[in-house]
DNA sequence: GCGGAGTACGTCCAATGTCAG
DNA sequence: TTCTGACATTGGACGTACTCC
């Protein structure tokens, strides 16, 4: 396997950083050289000590990682959600490397379409003079791609399987619609049943009757080898020279009617292949029901082996001034043992490592830039927040509202612009290191809810001479990220014109199974950029932020009116206070309506906003905000207003709170048991602080943490210091990686700085955040501990939190390890007035949606605040059996989203199951 | 429950600009 | 230097599926 890096430097060797795991058919190819990893465990420079120390921390295994889901071939690594034994057909590990076993039983084909230009020998020597295409093993296989077949590996790559292989339109991905869940890039391209027309994907069935493929399809001629231009995939278009076509073969319409003939009326919509979260989705290919196709083997090799289809000139053309070296030169030059490193081998297995010129000052070893392993990084559903201490992951010039999307059947839309008609600038500050920096980028949900990874889009790589920054694609969970340097030289600051959108088709995605979202209408985005700093004492610090949302349809952008901000956020009952509202498509009719649901849909209220159409324009809309329906409440209140230009030409929904009227004093009632959970963590839900549903797996909730949780929404709303966006950020505990030797054997406790977030610096202090890692990330979840110095501290914060749980679903937790919360505490703009944490006790539940509770049956949540250990006798008598027995789930006022029900129940499933297991035994 | 109208989605078409040969 | 072909980008439109009334 090669981990290899696509160069946007239409000058330079394509190079596709993806994984590829195995990608040759040509049985004499020295399998042993996709591979390898090189050791690089001597790399350290003296300045740089500190750091590699950290990233060997954060990497224990000792290999080097590298883009996409490189690690997860490496030894067993910390993951055991991504570890993978060594696939079939990879015979053995042998100290870093995995190899090849020619003389083995190859497996179902085509299990990755990637298949990798692997440069001949002679081709690699050339570089930069001549270059002979030839395969180096098999002249008369001029392919430089081939597919290896490798079975059973499923287990690394169910997860990561899940990208659209598609949305790299330009240089790195191939596309099908029924593919394999166990390849990383679906694997459209290779039946895995004898290569008969009717085994391949619908969308590539063609792929049999061509000859004469193109020879740089939907992708720069300049930038890379694309899979397609060896296996002919965009041949398959009737206009095969009319416009770029995706890097996955795009369907025509004809080809879509004729495949599908007995339903030719209709569009059948084959499923996409993007994340896929679970093998069982009805699409899937089981590349397990297949034998080994030689067959398409010999098929796709004759595609291959034509003239048109030997490496495309383009490709391997390259910059003159492009650096090579080789193994030797390499070690001379301390840049050995690049995993991540565009790794080429000649037969001889001699390494040669293409190091983009700009690099090799910059060049970490091993890195470009320092780039946290896969396996290591938080799950992008994680909130992280966007400053930590001094660091601080700004975005100085936001995404345009507006990008069309496009689909796997498009072509690229191209990179997502800044309403000035450049692009959005992200800079770090704060940062005092030499060391460049990964940017990852990612699409994420625009949604009320946390942000977390879109299920129907995907970030699309973006290549070409307009393109300035070089970027690279990596697979993170089963979502495309893009990663991206930040260099010092910059100012850590990064021109993001290489990233575009890809919108995966809804039916496709809607298929999945444990898919909840539905892809209609929810066509809002936002950009999420992250960075991991790997810190001195060996910590990582990891910070994120997202921009506002953007609207990824096509007609919005012309038709719909769409809220950008909003200057008032929130005003007393009474209303009457103005409010300017910034955005698109604003007409002389637009109208704004103020709403309000209960929690299960039902619109209660609705009035109509005043607008000044004086001075209202197409971007900007003067409302005097309406009053609220009941002036006595006491609470503030959550409702929403959109913006309508007419008959189903609507705003996204917006949020605005009434204040209640100031109370004079403020009576504390008794609460029951578990009320302070409910009330606090409501609360602050309804302060727009906790806007994610409320559970807790583990039955450890408190009611101190929920009431200091809520107390800090509550301080924040108060502090007026949170950007008027800052709904959109996601700014929550910070997240430190410590030192650790024993990554893989022992919890890491990911320690949280000070919660910069905050705009209270006692509360910030107060609040700690510290992230166990069991004995993998993917095992993590985060807890907010009390740390507080007060001496009226509270006891240890037990809230937790977790989108989708799936980092809690990694096995038992261990006991120290159950108490695990991190909410992502939204600031919120200034408000007045701000209810006080008493008042915020008086909150009744009854007016929030969505509590769940699961909670020991027996124990009680205390009345009184429990002592740190206090709490811990009880966590520490809550034996596994007890808790068998007592596991309990409490719904509160049902309006759960679906998929945090089934989250829950997933969880309190398996938490049986394993205490139950326990049990057992 | 049914049907028509409107809307959203997914795909295709065409124009334009850039770049390499 | 100019021409040509290939490709990326972009806006628009069409056919179908879906939703709303």
């Amino acid at each position: 396997m090669t981990s290899v890096y696509t160069e946007k430097d239409p000058d330079t060797l394509g190079i596709s950083e993806e994984l590829n795991h195995g990608s040759c058919q040509d049985e004499e190819l020295d399998f042993s050289i996709l591979f390898e990893y090189p050791l690089c465990d001597d790399y350290q420079t003296s300045e740089q000590e500190e750091l590699d120390i950290a990233h060997k921390v954060l990497n224990p295994s000792g290999v080097p990682y590298t883009h996409g889901e490189v690690s997860h071939y490496g030894p067993k690594s910390c993951n055991s959600s991504t570890y993978a034994e060594p696939p079939d057909g990879i015979s053995g590990y042998l100290g870093d490397r995995y190899y090849l076993d020619p003389a083995r039983q190859a497996g179902p084909s085509a299990v990755s379409p990637r298949i990798e230009i692997t440069p001949s020998h002679e081709l690699i020597h050339s570089y930069g003079r001549e270059l002979n295409l030839g395969h180096p093993m098999n002249p008369a296989n001029t392919s430089p791609r081939s597919t290896l077949p490798v079975p059973g590996y499923e287990s690394a790559y169910r997860e990561p399987s899940c990208l659209s292989p598609a949305s790299s339109n330009s240089s790195t991905s191939w596309h099908s619609d029924t593919y394999s869940p166990y390849s990383p890039w679906g694997s459209p391209c290779v039946s895995p049943n004898n290569g008969q027309a009717d085994d391949l994907c619908p969308r590539f069935q063609h792929i049999q009757t061509l000859t004469s493929p193109r020879t740089s399809p939907g992708t720069s001629p300049r930038t890379s080898v694309t899979e397609e231009s060896c296996l002919g995939l965009n041949s398959s278009s009737p206009r095969p020279n009319s416009r770029s076509t995706s890097p996955v073969g795009k369907r025509t319409y004809d080809e879509h009617t004729n495949q599908n003939t007995p339903v030719a009326k209709h569009r059948s919509r084959s499923p996409s292949p993007q994340r896929f979260r679970d093998d069982s989705t009805p699409n899937a290919f089981n590349l397990h029901q297949y034998p080994y196709s030689s067959s398409l083997a010999d098929a796709m090799n004759s595609l291959n082996t034509g003239s048109s289809c030997s490496i495309p000139s383009k490709i391997v053309k390259t910059n003159p001034s492009y650096p090579l070296y080789t193994s030797v030169e390499l070690q001379q030059e301390n840049y050995l043992g690049s995993g991540e490193q565009d790794v080429k081998r000649k037969p001889g297995s001699e390494q040669v490592f293409l190091v983009p010129p700009n690099w090799t000052k910059q060049l970490v070893p091993g890195i470009p830039f320092y780039s946290i392993p896969v396996a290591s990084l938080p799950s992008l559903e994680w909130p992280v927040p966007s400053q930590v201490d001094q660091y601080h992951l700004q975005i100085e010039v936001q995404p345009k509202p507006h990008h069309r999307a496009h689909y796997e059947t498009e072509g690229s839309r191209g990179a997502v612009k800044a309403p000035t008609g450049g692009h959005p600038v992200i800079q770090l500050h704060g940062y005092r290191g030499k060391e460049p920096l990964g940017l990852h980028i990612f699409i994420g949900t625009a949604d009320e809810r946390i942000l977390k990874p879109h299920a129907f889009y995907q970030v699309h790589r973006i290549t070409g001479k307009t393109v300035t920054t070089t970027s690279y694609e990596k697979i993170i969970g089963s979502s495309k990220v893009l990663e991206i340097p930040l260099e010092p030289k910059n100012n850590m600051k990064a021109i993001i014109d290489c990233a575009g959108i890809l919108k995966l088709r809804n039916a496709d995605i809607e298929l999945r199974k444990g898919e909840t979202d539905i892809g209609r209408k929810n066509t809002r985005v936002r950009m999420v950029f992250r960075v991991h700093i790997p810190q001195p004492g060996g910590g990582v610090v990891s910070l994120q932020v997202a921009s506002t949302p953007i609207e990824c349809s096509q007609r919005s952008a012309h038709e719909l009116p769409m809220v950008e901000k909003q200057d008032v956020e929130c005003c007393s009952v009474l209303g009457g206070q103005q409010m300017i509202l910034t955005g698109q498509n604003f007409t002389s009719d637009s109208k704004v309506v103020f709403t309000e649901k209960t929690h299960d849909g039902q619109q209660i209220w609705e009035s109509e906003a005043s607008v000044d159409k004086d001075k209202s324009q197409a971007n900007m809309l003067f409302v005097e905000v309406p009053p609220y329906r009941d002036l006595s409440m006491r609470h503030a209140v959550k409702v929403n207003f959109y913006v309508i230009n007419g008959k189903r030409k609507r705003s996204q929904p917006q949020h605005f709170t009434f204040m209640p009227l100031p109370v004079p004093a403020i009576k504390t009632e008794p609460i029951d048991e578990y009320e302070p959970n409910l009330m606090t963590a409501k609360m602050s839900r309804s302060l727009g602080t906790l806007p994610q549903p409320y559970y807790h797996p583990q039955g450890m909730m408190t009611s101190d943490s929920c009431l200091i949780a809520s107390m800090a929404s509550c301080q924040q709303l108060r502090s007026g210091l949170s950007p008027p966006d800052s709904r959109y950020q996601q700014q929550t505990s910070a997240v430190i990686y410590p030192r650790s030797k024993s990554l893989s054997t022992s919890p890491l406790l990911y320690q949280q700085g000070s919660l910069m977030a905050s705009p209270v610096p006692p509360m910030a202090d107060s609040q700690r955040s510290v992230l166990v890692h069991a004995s993998c990330p993917a095992q993590s979840t985060i807890i907010h501990q009390q740390q507080s110095t007060s001496p009226n501290h509270h006891p240890t914060s037990i809230i937790q939190f977790s989108p989708t749980n799936h980092q809690l679903r990694g096995g038992g937790l261990q006991e120290h390890q159950r108490i695990m919360y991190c909410e992502n505490y939204q600031t919120s703009p200034a408000c007045s007035p701000a209810p006080s944490a008493s008042q915020a006790q008086r909150i009744s539940p009854s007016h929030y949606p969505t509590v769940i509770q699961q909670q020991p049956y027996v124990q009680k949540m205390p009345k009184n605040r429990s002592s740190p250990s206090q709490l811990e006798e009880q966590r520490s008598s809550d034996n596994p059996k007890d808790r068998s027995g007592a596991l309990r789930v409490t719904v509160k006022e049902e309006n759960l989203d679906q998929l945090y029900l089934d989250d829950v129940n997933e969880i309190i499933r398996k938490d049986l199951t394993a205490v139950q297991g326990r049990g057992q035994t």
